[in-house]
DNA sequence: CAATTTAATTTGCTTTTCGAATTTAAGTTG
DNA sequence: CAACTTAAATTCGAAAAGCAAATTAAATTG
């Protein structure tokens, strides 16, 4: 209805359902959507001429008849286009290569000078990273179809705007289309938060839930809502702020300057200053090291050290606890790479957690930790990106 | 499209446009909405000759020219409908009755007997009060069209189900079912913190919002959030439990059992407990009056007065920026009827939660506070009622 | 009062989708 | 293996819904 778009709408429509669901007989497709299997049959027609899907034979499952014309299965064309995913991280950039079908291709990482970099800087980087990764697949970066690109700090998707980014010497830059410009293609910038939530909801533990909240602890941390099957962003671009959430009226310094945050009792920085602080460790060694040194020693039974790290586990437990009284959402995700935080992701904390939420005659939510590898953030980048593709493919479709 | 329903979705569309904009000339409606003007023409036609708008004459204006053909206006017909909205509190029932076009007819309060009833119980208390609402008005009450009732507690709003509620003496009870046999008429059951949401959105200072947070202090603390123009209840219809938000680790006990919760620092029994342990004030007097004692002793200069209740702000505020931090709204509407909480809504308080959000170069969220009477609740239940009955109304049209 | 301006309506056409009938591709049966 | 059954997919004609353009309506202006 209205604007006369509605065949578009209806190609978006099956082409997210075929992408949802992997390979699926048509029949199954209009039960889904609720269009009529003889829409189905020429909307997937649509798509199957434009080369954006396929079919598929259908092996036989034991648990349909097999009598009658058998189901031919449609999945998304892996070959109709190239994604690419990557984030921008304090020292290098991180990429992945994938197909219109999700599928992985290849990754790539490159170092980046530290420190701030010049908007113009950063693209020529993240130019000369993709270009690597696509020589690395035997493609051109010509071939590319649309480029996810991740950043911390404070993003304006929408508007491919950046407020501000530790990455950027400026603040305020429209860098998407500095980076349009600079790399001639679609691109689709978004705070690297939101980049785990996506890559969630895409390929992991999201995909079958429509409400969910996933956390990520690096050197700060970072939060993505999805909410009815939707990523949310707030109405500025830029909330879930969970690391600066405060837990403690005039507690501890945080690093944004304010006190009390959560990010000030749980993050990396935090727990190594406390250690040397409060209980007199000498830790000189580099952050991520000393680390580890911390909670060494607190699993070897440190008096000291062992405050720091139990403390840090229940305040992350009362920030958690705050999330799903606020939110209630069906599922919390504990999204992570690095061991270090094993802390805080243990079950002593996610327990501390559930005591902390107000009771209904229903099951709390679910609590899980996903652990992903580095190229997590790089993978959300490019299903967000892929989701774009997939709209401008369904646009750019012709008529028979 | 999809369905064969298309006709109702522009029907409703433009019913809840001419809703929200008051009277608008056909013009205005094609303008906003996207829809062609000669379908407005059409479908405004279906809603005319349903008796579900009506033309009024248009008064000229200064700012458009007088030339051409005048606009009509066109208005939701208020005699369309009745629509009845009410909140269950502890000792009374508080009802009004509403147009179709969300104009106030009546209002009325019963009292209950306190403590919990059973659901017979509760939902003849509400018959005879619906009975002598209508009564006032000159109506009966099968002149109603719908009602929208609000609970205390756990509520499902989608299922009609109490999982909790103060107010009833059994847990688990599908209320809205045993509503709807009570009455004869179609009842929307809700959670009462988001009924003041609903009431903003539809009638108050979220009217022009799509993204905003409403916090009420009554004895407890309430919230409701509205999230791209909907209301957003959680998944299990129970979310927002913004009084049990934790803002101190084995702080304060609470009500609910549990320790640190913003509510055993804010709410009213939270102050007099305080006052009379720490500062020896002696409070016999029931809490209502007593609260008046404390944050009067508080004003004059009283010492322990002054640090509990200052220290209730301080809380407040973290609690709040927290909100504003993982929400990112446009606006923060503080809501409430008792002066009481003056204290809690004063400048230096909202002045400390702004100085707790993270910064971005954009503007701090719009904090206002919004003084709503006793009847706050219950319009905010008709408000909701309003929204089913109006797709109903809609699907409901013949066509010509 | 004719020209002008602007809103609303009507008309004829296009697009989109659907239901019903038909076709297709199997398996089953005698 | 020909006839039948079953079930998916397709085809085809019809209906629905919305739009653009043309027309009508109602006001002002000179």
């Amino acid at each position: 209805m209205v604007f006369g778009h509605q065949k578009i709408e209806s190609r978006r429509l099956l082409l997210r359902e075929i992408a949802q669901r992997g390979p699926v007989p048509r029949i199954d497709l209009a039960e889904h959507t609720g269009i009529s299997r003889a829409t189905v049959t020429s909307v997937t027609a649509d798509l199957l001429r434009g080369g954006l899907i396929e079919e598929v034979p259908r092996e036989s499952r034991s648990d349909e008849s097999a009598r009658g014309r058998p189901r031919v299965d449609l999945k998304i064309a892996g070959d109709a286009h190239l994604i690419a995913g990557l984030k921008v991280s304090d020292r290098s950039i991180s990429l992945v290569l994938m197909r219109f079908d999700g599928t992985h291709v290849a990754d790539h990482e490159c170092p980046i000078p530290t420190g701030r970099l010049t908007p113009d800087d950063l693209a020529t980087h993240i130019r000369d990273g993709l270009a690597a990764l696509a020589e690395k697949a035997g493609h051109d970066r010509g071939d590319i179809s649309g480029v996810g690109v991740g950043l911390a700090g404070v993003v304006d998707a929408d508007h491919g705007l950046v407020y501000w980014s530790p990455s950027l010497d400026q603040r305020n830059v429209p860098f998407g289309d500095v980076l349009r410009d600079a790399l001639g293609v679609a691109v689709y910038l978004d705070n690297d938060a939101n980049l785990v939530a996506m890559a969630e909801l895409t390929f992991g533990l999201g995909k079958s839930h429509s409400d969910f909240i996933v956390i990520t602890i690096e050197s700060g941390v970072g939060m993505g809502m999805v909410l009815g099957g939707q990523l949310y962003r707030g109405t500025r671009g830029c909330g879930a702020e969970f690391g600066h959430t405060k837990v403690h009226l005039d507690g501890a310094l945080c690093r944004c300057g304010q006190r009390g945050c959560l990010e000030a009792y749980v993050a990396d920085y935090a727990l190594v200053r406390e250690a040397s602080s409060v209980g007199g460790m000498s830790l000189t060694t580099p952050t991520s090291q000393a680390v580890s040194t911390v909670l060494k020693a607190a699993k070897d039974g440190d008096a000291t050290a062992r405050t720091v790290v139990e403390r840090a586990g229940k305040m992350f437990a009362m920030g958690l606890a705050n999330l799903v009284n606020i939110f209630d959402p069906e599922l919390v995700i504990l999204a992570g790479e690095q061991m270090q935080f094993d802390h805080l992701y243990a079950d002593t904390v996610i327990e501390e957690m559930r005591k902390s939420i107000v009771e209904i005659d229903k099951p709390a939510p679910e609590v899980v930790v996903h652990k992903w590898g580095n190229l997590m953030w790089a993978k959300g980048a490019a299903a967000y990106a892929l989701e774009f593709v997939q709209d401008t493919a369904v646009e750019a479709l012709e008529d028979a």
